[in-house]
DNA sequence: GTCCGTTGGTCTGATAGCGTACCGACGTTG
DNA sequence: CAACGTCGGTACGCTATCAGACCAACGGAC
């Protein structure tokens, strides 16, 4: 396992870690598939390992106490779980899962924070729950005063740089979930996508068929908290 | 200035700074009052100072590139500004100004930073920035899935909390904006909840009658975050 | 090939909240 | 006390979205 290089990893913030830190967490470094729904973190649980994805999509929920859900973040190999751990607060009251299936590096949460003791890597660490707390504000800007076809599109396109290519394989039911909206009203919101050329739409899977229209068309739902990222850690895509 | 003593104090996170922590900075410490409307860190901008509200609340807006705005967090005395050079990030794309009068201390950035160097001081900052990132998550649930009367609930406990009376001074039109919702909205409302006995309504001015009553009308909506900051970093009230 | 679970499409009626406008009440200023 | 700006209350029509139900299409399992 010793034999990780640097250079062959894709997850951003495993890049841009202090050539020091990387060295002495990657012995520790396990490489695991993350299959559609594999929680990488529950509830007020105090997580046993950090994730680093190389590929895929997690999805951050919130609970309230009746069960209403609804997401407040994603990530993929731009990003990490657990930010508590980061911010010296060992849970938090999330449930965080795979929602496109993946592959990553998991390590000891106890690595993790031996990690942390070096500034460098701390500081880069902070800055990403810094870059994803901004996520979770526009996402609540969004939430409160964008129409559900203006969100779906900033979620698709979310999810479209944080992926390879152009397919995304996901549900209405699960979109439903992460706009919190009914499942009927994706299926509307995206016939409308797909009737202006943007999207094509197949079961299971959207495929994005005109990138820069489907900004456009997100226009005011899209951009600030990429832009946040891309100032605080680097480019995203 | 060299007066402060910490335990005149009523900011909980500096009660809770280590005491060499808060007796570097305190020389450096300025008392200030902070009206309504007091920008305390601009969009994007780098602040020249850190506040630590004594009394009165912030309020921390996220705003579209088209204009549209909506609250995500808001803080008094259990809280700081600005988060965002706790996690190294210089500066973050937030309005953040006081939404009821009250008064604080002040002090400026480069102080603060020499603080953070301490890293059980930064450890309490982290822990407030994780508080505060949940706030702003459970804000976003709410915005998702409660229904008007018991996002404004849930609003007013969060105002009550850091406050000392009963009596919280704001507008209508404020409190649209803060919720997001059109002025009208608010006045039903604030109807509503004054039907129910839960509150007293006046120009200007919302007087909480009934908390307890308050909590159960509001009962999804409120309670999370708050446990949250009550196990990072202590009693909110 | 048959079956059944999953996924997607569509309908009907209900409603919460919006946009806009208008007006009255208050209260501060001069 | 006169005047004007701020603030709150109300009304009307509109629409986005919801709630719930139902059925069709697909596709893996046997």
């Amino acid at each position: 396992m010793g034999d990780i290089q640097k250079d062959t990893v894709r997850n951003s913030l495993l890049r841009l870690m202090p050539r020091e830190s990387f060295e002495a967490i990657a012995p520790h470094l396990e490489h695991v598939d993350l299959p559609r729904g594999t929680e990488l973190s529950a509830p007020n649980e105090t997580p046993l390992h950090a994730y680093f994805p190389e590929s895929g999509i997690a999805s951050i929920v919130a609970r309230s106490p009746q069960g209403q859900h609804a997401e407040i973040g994603i990530f993929g190999r731009d990003g990490m779980t657990p930010t508590a751990m980061v911010l010296d607060a060992e849970s938090d009251p999330y449930s965080i899962f795979m929602q496109v299936e993946g592959r990553g590096y998991r390590l000891a949460s106890d690595q993790l924070k031996l990690a942390l003791k070096d500034r460098a890597c701390l500081n880069l660490l902070t800055r990403y729950s810094q870059a994803l707390s901004v996520q979770g504000a526009y996402t609540s800007l969004s939430n409160a005063v964008h129409h559900i076809d203006e969100r779906l599109a900033r979620w698709i396109l979310m999810c479209h740089d944080r992926t390879d290519g152009d397919e995304i394989s996901l549900t209405h039911e699960f979109l439903s979930i992460m706009l919190a909206v009914r499942r009927p009203s994706v299926t509307t919101a995206l016939h409308l996508l797909e009737g202006r050329k943007l999207i094509y739409s197949e079961r299971g899977m959207i495929i994005v068929r005109d990138r820069s229209a489907l900004e456009d068309f997100a226009k005011d739902a899209y951009g600030e908290c990429e832009r946040e990222y891309e100032r605080l850690i680097g480019p995203l895509r």
